[in-house]
DNA sequence: TTTACCGTTTAACCTAACCTTAACAAAAAT
DNA sequence: ATTTTTGTTAAGGTTAGGTTAAACGGTAAA
């Protein structure tokens, strides 16, 4: 039995914003820690356990992805809720996502947050733990977006991707570099390891595969009898 | 209870539109200091309190982005807005590094600039929050008023909105470019998850799609399966 | 009361999206 | 050489979504 309330660490410049939100967790049956800036998050976030960050992005003295890495440093699990402006363009994001376990656009619905940290805390209590929800990826040239389920070469118009696409490609995009069992896909998505869904599987990396050519630095291996390789050739710039 | 009325700086450096824009302003009820160049705005700005900076970026002398980070260091919170010359776009960037919470093209629509004040102003007191305090929205070249329930295009004859119409709009809005969950709009609105209100609410997306045909730049995604995405896209003309 | 109107739901039909399975070719392992 | 695994394309079936029109139900005008 948990009865315990879970812990989150709020950090957010704006001081109204900042009440307001941590009242609303605390309604909402949260343990709230604010902070009003980076530094101080971070001091906070050493002398404490939390179960979830929620990092507003832009704040003076150290930004929210700053932080971000440091408390990576210190903990390499706990999820990590960025606050953007609806306003930043896709581009400047795209740094400042890749790494998140999720990210809000402000003004947000607040019933969204609480769907996404019941979410988050329910992930991380069914022991899927490593496997907190990073959806955004930058892939070579490419940028997969796993939650709005796309993947954008460049300026390009974006490639939608289908829910089977997307989510392989997401689970090679955490393996980058290095191999991601057969069988890990199998159970993940496909829930069953038996012939069948081995050759969807197959066939969903033919699919990919033909999405990844337009990039030359960007392919997926084959590991005989192991799995996938997802490989991101260094580039020169 | 909130009778005082708002004090912007407004910084201008072309004195004739800066007095058209400052009657304009005062008419709309806000009290309206006037500088004619960055030197001047600062001055201006360590002298009083004001609730919003409105910076003409190319000023002589001193810039709109180099006067706004003196603001900064003074007051991390009050909103700036950016008027810019619509061929810059490197520029915009760096002006929403420089902490800006807006920024209009030269020329703007007055009545835009009107709606973003009061946005931003709404959010201040309200910490961003307001799921539910919301009504106003600029989409692409339309303009939705909920409460009144209608959307404008440019300066074509308003449509009037049916309330599902209106509240699944509006629902879209404050999802801007980002997922509105299926399951959402059908809990909010129609309180009730099934097959036929699932059905009945797609009937309603063709007649929002409908309207917005008129504005190439604004669309409906669908995200099969997840829900669906109102996408506006950046303007570049 | 009847009629007209309006917003909404239901129905119907069609297309698009998605996933699986089959089939055959190529590569790797035995 | 034979078996197993993988690569790839295409056909099939299922479900979700796009769209239009008719049916429904409530309310206001006649």
């Amino acid at each position: 039995m948990e009865t315990e309330k879970k812990k989150i660490l709020l950090v957010e410049d704006d001081p109204n914003f900042g009440i307001v939100l941590k009242d609303y967790l605390a309604m909402n049956d949260f343990d709230v820690v604010l902070a009003k800036n980076g530094m101080e998050g971070f001091e906070k976030f050493k002398k404490d356990n939390f179960d979830v960050c929620i990092l507003d992005v832009m704040m003076p003295y150290k930004d929210g992805f700053t932080l971000a890495k440091e408390i990576r440093e210190k903990n390499e699990n706990v999820p990590i809720i960025f606050l953007t402006a609806k306003t930043m363009k896709e581009d400047v994001l795209k740094g400042y996502k890749a790494g998140a376990d999720d990210y809000l656009n402000k003004p947000f619905d607040s019933e969204v947050l609480l769907m996404k940290l019941k979410a988050i805390l329910q992930r991380k209590a069914t022991g899927s733990l490593a496997d907190s929800k990073q959806f955004e990826f930058q892939i070579g040239h490419f940028h997969l977006n796993s939650k709005l389920r796309f993947l954008k070469f460049n300026d390009e118009e974006p490639i939608k991707l289908s829910p089977k696409e997307n989510e392989l490609l997401r689970l090679l995009a955490l393996h980058e570099n290095d191999l991601m069992p057969r069988e890990l896909a199998l159970t993940k998505i496909w829930r069953d390891d038996n012939y069948f869904t081995s050759r969807s599987m197959d066939v969903y990396i033919a699919k990919l595969r033909k999405y990844l050519k337009r990039d030359d630095s960007v392919e997926i291996l084959n590991i005989h009898g192991e799995g996938f390789r997802l490989v991101v050739k260094a580039e020169n710039q």
